[in-house]
DNA sequence: GCCGTTTTCGGCCCGACTGTTTTCAGTCG
């Protein structure tokens, strides 16, 4: 069973625990649980079999067991009793915005609402409105929102950073152009650089904030204001994202800045661990416990400093172990964008790219890498756009050609990005690849297969003398599909005694490793490389998005390869070490 | 239900907003 699987039973079974009207810190320590499996990078059900559930953090006896009942049988016990007592259906209810467990329950026991067409019923007869302590403004926000309900299990209200960042950027930059604003910063999770964002957080400091607002308003890309003040505006934007810009005084804004980075994870436990020392932390300051005296910041690294820790980079602000790093001076220095001296995955015109060589190579230049490797697919690709054993061949000789009138300082690589068969096997003689500087071995095909054969087909590729990284292991594709079933335990395992590097696929739909697999693997002893995938010049700015999962994942500059030189990074390379 | 530099029991982040109320519960981020 995956981990995905179970961390949607135990968010349900949470759900449930609610409706019935349980302990809200029991209901909390569920989807907390629920939030642990999502992001394990190691197998839940690995770790039922080894009866080390409870060294999860938010698992203790009681959810290790709930676990270790779902894989077996496929159920939870406690469940299934809760199931019998309402609908299951009821816990859609509260997918509507405003709608908690405690309104979805009287909604049932009141109205005999069971589910999202009955709650649509219900509002239409005019019946909810007559419920004690409901009234009309419930009832209209539930017909509206029927309206514009996503599909269960559809994440329609998030969307992929490539999407919020350039529009975050230009009305960043738009609102700091304003006479009336003084600092403006990009806050939330586009802050934090996370896989895909809700909506776009900004905070400024402005000496007219009602000027704020309305330029924010009048910004052409926002398409309807929905507030505005003093303490700043929403809006929306014409492709439908939101916008929530907050205006603070100068003297507090490190402390609403820290606040609106979040995660909430984060300043949840930045929150506990400060109140242990007698401390109260809120977007307007900090204070001491029954004291008057409010400590505000205008950087926020005045906020972590007096709670008695290092600034923490916002990457790395999701609850999962920076407080305690941090506090024990165990933080890493994060790789920077600026540390990357190559890029090792890239496509032409050969195959499915849309620049030639020699635009590819001046991008990258202009770029400031200093080696670039072409890694066009390989011979049974499809689409028309493969790339036979001669065209291969050829474009060797191509590229040497090209190195020896290139600028100084740059090189290209002649590679390939080699399909991975079902059986483990590669698409091009073993003499050919022998022939090439860099080979990227990836999946295209056959993704349904069960996840032991998956792991074997990858793990033969790992352990060919001639691969000397994987490409985007675990082929998902963010709010489109969902990675295959692999064990990426055992992966980086023979990764790192192979000497088999692994990418960090730049690409803002994959950003694959993700950032748990990423840690996992590096601290498996696996070289990293952080990859754009470009398909034209302009994509070769992906690096970014892959120095961020890695930045997430906690790599510093010595863990990925790619930051070294092409003198010292070509040693690193399996066929250079085989030779 | 989890967890431990005040605790193996008794805590568990903080504030804003909304809609309904006349002081607050529920929801949200």
């Amino acid at each position: 069973m995956r981990n995905a699987e179970i961390a949607a039973a135990l968010r349900e079974l949470s759900v449930l625990y609610e409706l019935d009207g349980a302990d809200r810190y029991r209901v909390l320590a569920y989807k907390e649980a629920a939030r642990t499996a999502q992001d394990s990078p190691v197998s839940l059900e690995q770790l039922a079999s080894e009866g080390r559930l409870t060294e999860l953090p938010a698992v203790g006896k009681t959810l290790a067991e709930k676990i270790e009942a779902l894989i077996e049988t496929g159920s939870i016990p406690a469940a299934e009793k809760l199931k019998a007592k309402f609908p299951p259906t009821l816990v859609d209810v509260t997918r509507v915005p405003g709608l908690g467990a405690k309104t979805a329950r009287r909604l049932f026991d009141e109205l005999g609402v069971t589910d999202l067409g009955s709650l649509g019923e219900a509002a239409e007869a005019g019946r909810i409105k007559e419920l004690k302590g409901l009234g009309p403004k419930v009832e209209e926000n539930v017909l509206a929102s029927l309206e514009t309900l996503p599909e269960p299990g559809e994440d329609s209200d998030r969307r992929l950073l490539s999407k919020i960042l350039p529009i975050a950027r230009e009305l960043a930059e738009a609102l700091a152009a304003h006479p009336a604003s003084g600092r403006v910063e990009i806050a939330g999770s586009a802050r934090r650089w996370s896989e895909t964002c809700k909506d776009v957080d900004l905070v400024a400091t402005a000496s007219d904030a009602r000027a704020l607002a309305e330029a924010l308003a009048e910004n052409q890309l926002i398409a309807e204001e929905r507030a505005g003040g003093e303490a700043g505006a929403q809006a929306l934007t014409h492709t439908g994202v939101k916008v929530d810009l907050r205006v603070v005084p100068e003297k507090n804004f490190g402390n609403l800045l820290q606040h609106f980075t979040g995660s909430a994870g984060h300043n949840v436990q930045l929150r506990e661990r400060a109140l242990a020392r007698g401390l109260s932390v809120s977007e307007h300051g900090v204070s001491k416990l029954g004291g008057k005296r409010v400590h505000r910041f205008t950087e926020e690294a005045g906020v972590y400093e007096l709670l008695g820790l290092p600034y923490i980079e916002p990457e790395l602000r999701e609850g999962r172990g920076e407080i305690e790093a941090a506090e024990a001076g165990e933080l890493p220095e994060l790789l920077r964008l600026s540390d990357v001296r190559g890029d090792l995955h890239s496509h032409t015109t050969l195959s499915d790219g849309r620049n030639s060589v020699e635009e590819m190579a001046e991008a990258a230049r202009r770029r400031g890498l200093a080696y670039l490797a072409i890694t066009d697919h390989s011979a049974s690709h499809g689409f028309g756009d493969h790339v036979t054993a001669k065209r291969l061949a050829q474009r060797i000789k191509e590229i040497s050609a090209f190195n020896e009138s290139a600028p100084r300082g740059f090189r290209l690589l002649a590679g390939s990005e080699v399909n991975i068969g079902t059986d483990g096997s590669l698409d091009y003689p073993d003499e050919l690849l022998a022939g090439l500087d860099w080979v990227i071995a990836s999946v295209h095909t056959s993704f349904a297969i069960s996840e032991r054969e998956m792991t074997e087909r990858v793990l033969a590729a790992i352990e060919h003398p001639l691969v000397d990284c994987i490409g985007h292991l675990t082929g998902r594709l963010l709010l489109r599909r969902e990675p295959y079933g692999i064990d990426v335990a055992r992966v980086a395992e023979a990764a790192a005694a192979n000497g088999t590097m692994v990418e960090i696929n730049g690409n803002p739909n994959r950003r694959d490793l993700n950032e748990h697999h990423a840690k996992l693997a590096a601290e498996a002893g696996v070289r990293i490389v952080v990859n754009t995938d470009a398909h034209g010049v302009e994509t070769l700015d992906n690096m970014q998005y892959a120095v961020a999962t890695a930045r997430r994942a906690w790599l510093s500059a010595d863990q990925v390869a790619n930051t070294r030189a092409w003198r010292s990074f070509a040693p690193l390379r399996k066929r250079a070490k085989k030779s």
